[in-house]
DNA sequence: TTTTGATAATTTTGTTTAAATAGTCAGTTT
DNA sequence: AAACTGACTATTTAAACAAAATTATCAAAA
């Protein structure tokens, strides 16, 4: 049974990383379940066989790649420096996802207004992630004194992510562009840095 | 002439105010012309007469409010104390904007992608009308020394215009609300003033 | 248990027509 | 002449329908 259960992960694996090349190439809705299966050399009924249709397919990759970010988000903020290094960390490699992914995220434009709620809980997830290992990280440096003594980490947090959220969405809203294009992300990137700077100065007593 | 002239200025501002109602209260798209010469009595006819189209008066309308506003804002911030007071001057007023005109903008959301250019050009005036104001805040109190000396107030200026508009957008988007709701109107404020808090100490040297 | 071809169900796309609304203009009123 | 209108045309939106593409199912085969 378990050998049985090992081929089937090693196939559904195997699907998810086809699915993931077209959806990352071509975008959720111009990608076709025959597409998939063909790129598998796989008759499409089989990937009914191992999803249970075409939107959890794309939440189980969604789920692949939510849980490698979070993976490197936990390996590299374990080994930080001092708070602002740790911020950088955060913001590189979320900035790094997103250029990756950028067409993956597609289905997240068009659905903009009502995402399935298993997104919303990955979403939840990696923020909830984020919020613990930054205000990990801000108490460890109050202890150490390079801060002030904060009551509230996490309000902290929230509030520095919504800042740096800002930056993403409104850096651009002067450009006649509602959504960020590839080409600002390093625009924003940069930005970013800054308002960390500014930021992690602000909480130095 | 003169007196010709004013006389159609004083019509032209009664129909600026009955279309600001109906856009007001009903959108853009779901206000028609006939409605809103028929509040005011009038043929559809005379409204090209003095506007050349639907979208040129909801123009029209745009750049009166906004004029509106950015005399607000310069009445407001010629009087401030300190920078922080400046500041909370701005989120405040253009809170209230946002608030007052809320279903006005309806329009924005529609044709998100293509605005006109016209409506870009308000935008930017307001955008740059803030830049100036709080700039020059900041490099008033770079001389007093209540900060250290700042190369690019305008960045920083930016910077936290972004920041504090990411406060706005994302503080519920955690939430599955696109737009804040009035329970969450206290908290998105109390959290501004908390960025402001933590910006302003971090430009402090 | 895994896989597929054939088929059903659903969604998207394109087309036509009718209705609503934007916009024009010759002519009337002030 | 400037301000205004009713009746008209032009465009846009909405609804209804058919055709095509795509998702999803299932009985049967490997």
């Amino acid at each position: 049974m378990n050998l049985a259960s090992d081929q089937q992960d090693i196939k559904r694996e195997k699907i998810l990383e086809a699915a993931y090349q077209r959806f990352l190439h071509y975008g959720y809705s111009k990608t076709t379940m025959n597409e998939i299966a063909g790129d598998l050399s796989l008759s499409k009924a089989l990937l009914y066989y191992y999803f249970p249709d075409k939107s959890q397919l794309y939440i189980a990759v969604m789920r692949k790649l939510a849980t490698e970010y979070i993976g490197n988000l936990r390996d590299k903020l374990s080994t930080f420096e001092n708070l602002k290094e740790a911020f950088v960390f955060q913001v590189d490699i979320q900035h790094d996802f997103i250029v990756k992914n950028y067409n993956f995220f597609d289905f997240f434009r068009v659905n903009e207004q009502n995402l399935p709620d298993t997104i919303w809980e990955i979403i939840t997830e990696i923020h909830h992630t984020e919020m613990q290992l930054l205000s990990a990280a801000i108490r460890i440096e109050a202890d150490k004194g390079h801060i002030k003594p904060v009551d509230n980490p996490e309000q902290i947090v929230d509030l520095l992510l919504d800042a740096l959220h800002g930056v993403r969405v409104s850096a651009v809203s002067h450009k006649k562009v509602m959504f960020p294009k590839k080409e600002h992300l390093d625009e924003i990137h940069t930005k970013r840095l800054l308002l960390l700077d500014i930021f992690i100065k602000g909480l130095t007593a």
